[in-house]
DNA sequence: CGGAAACTTGATCGAATTCAAATAAGGTGG
DNA sequence: CCACCTTATTTGAATTCGATCAAGTTTCCG
């Protein structure tokens, strides 16, 4: 049965994909470390991670995922993950079988093309992750993570204006730009001081877009192809 | 014709595949930003590297390509790279058409499922190091990258014992591990010093496996399917 | 209402950067 | 083969960004 709306961006002909939905709680694990993922995932709604944690107990969070993202292109292959996928918010997601999807794949070059371009994007963002980390300051990878979810979110319609649901809590932020909680809130109070950018009620609002892109470090590299 | 050796990675069947094989020197570029990659390219011979520049001169180095790897799974897909490809020694390389191997990827699931793994463990590295640079310390990281360039290159069969060819500048180094080229040198000394490593006429000697792999966080995590 | 998360704020510390020079290693034309 | 020039590497001193330690305060739930 075709479900309409976000979750179908893999399944483009009459629908006729096998689908399976969940719908979670915040705080749980849709994927765990080590074992291979049941299916292939698309989240539908809410915002979930992909965590990896350090035997030492510290976190660092690869991606955010959001409705329309597919939870990691390698699941299309049936390997262990090395992280964890667990939902920041409630989260409705949808499973895919892995045999019928490839094969789906293989018939279909419109589909495959889907599925590259979904794998591609992924790749993007992990590129612009590592450079955020290797050579941005604190204030300019939070100040890029602002600009990122808010561009990935309005290309699905999930913006309005310039503010949207932002449910990440600052120690998520922390995990996922390496650095720490503390830093974190005095980044956002600086920010918001410069009237930059506002949170109320885990909602995020951009009070001046122009100034947080120069902050961001207004690069003009890695700006190619996303989802 | 078919080439023997690692060049041979995508061309499963009997090597009827059409390859252009390339010969350049160090310091070239072999894919340029901003413009898509003409083909799918795989390094046959030497070291590359994926570069991302940043406006103000700075460098972020995404990966280091060594003989057998692809060079960005996402060339697959005519999309603009965000990053330069150039190559850090002599290198040789071999590239495919891209319609050419799109059409043995469909239709030949061994193919597809090479790519597919080839793919895959470009993001396990891409997010092994988003990890090393989110928490890790410079001292990890530079034994972090010694120890993967040591797997990578065994499981090729470029390492004798415990040594091999090792092209990189601390400028590279640095550029790859979000550091600056003091700080690498530094680390390095110490780790001579300790007697962990050794390099020599750009060969890497591991002197003391055991007490590296210690260093660089003996982390559970991101043990995945590499290749 | 009460307890636990989440967030703030201040003081101090430390890993890595920056600045500055000196030394070593390569590569090139004469 | 050597003088010369450029690119790498090393070392030291001073600085800084973000971490750590330590309380508070606020918000969120059950």
């Amino acid at each position: 049965m075709r479900v309409a709306g976000i979750c179908g961006v893999l399944d483009l002909e009459d629908g006729h994909l096998r689908q399976t939905h969940r719908s979670i709680g915040p705080r749980r694990k849709i994927d765990r470390v080590g074992e291979p993922s049941e299916g292939v995932k698309i989240i539908c709604e809410g915002w979930a991670a992909c965590v990896v944690h350090l035997p030492d107990g510290r976190r660092q969070i690869l991606s955010f995922l959001i409705p329309g993202d597919l939870v990691s292109t390698t699941t299309l292959f049936r390997a262990r993950q090395h992280f964890d996928v667990q939902s920041l918010t409630n989260v409705r997601y949808c499973v895919y079988s892995r045999p019928e999807l490839l094969q789906e794949i293989l018939e279909k070059p419109p589909v495959f093309e889907r599925v590259l371009k979904l794998g591609v994007a992924e790749k993007n963002r992990a590129d612009d992750a590592i450079v955020s980390l290797g050579r941005r300051s604190a204030s300019a990878r939070i100040a890029q993570l602002v600009i990122a979810m808010f561009e990935r979110l309005t290309a699905r319609g999930l913006a309005l204006e310039q503010s949207f649901e932002f449910p990440l809590r600052q120690q998520q932020i922390a995990d996922a730009m390496g650095l720490t909680t503390v830093h974190v809130s005095r980044v956002i109070s600086a920010f918001r001081k410069e009237r930059l950018i506002d949170i109320v009620e885990r909602r995020l609002h951009i009070v001046d877009l122009k100034e947080l892109r120069r902050v961001a470090g207004e690069r003009s590299s890695l700006r190619g192809a996303r989802t």
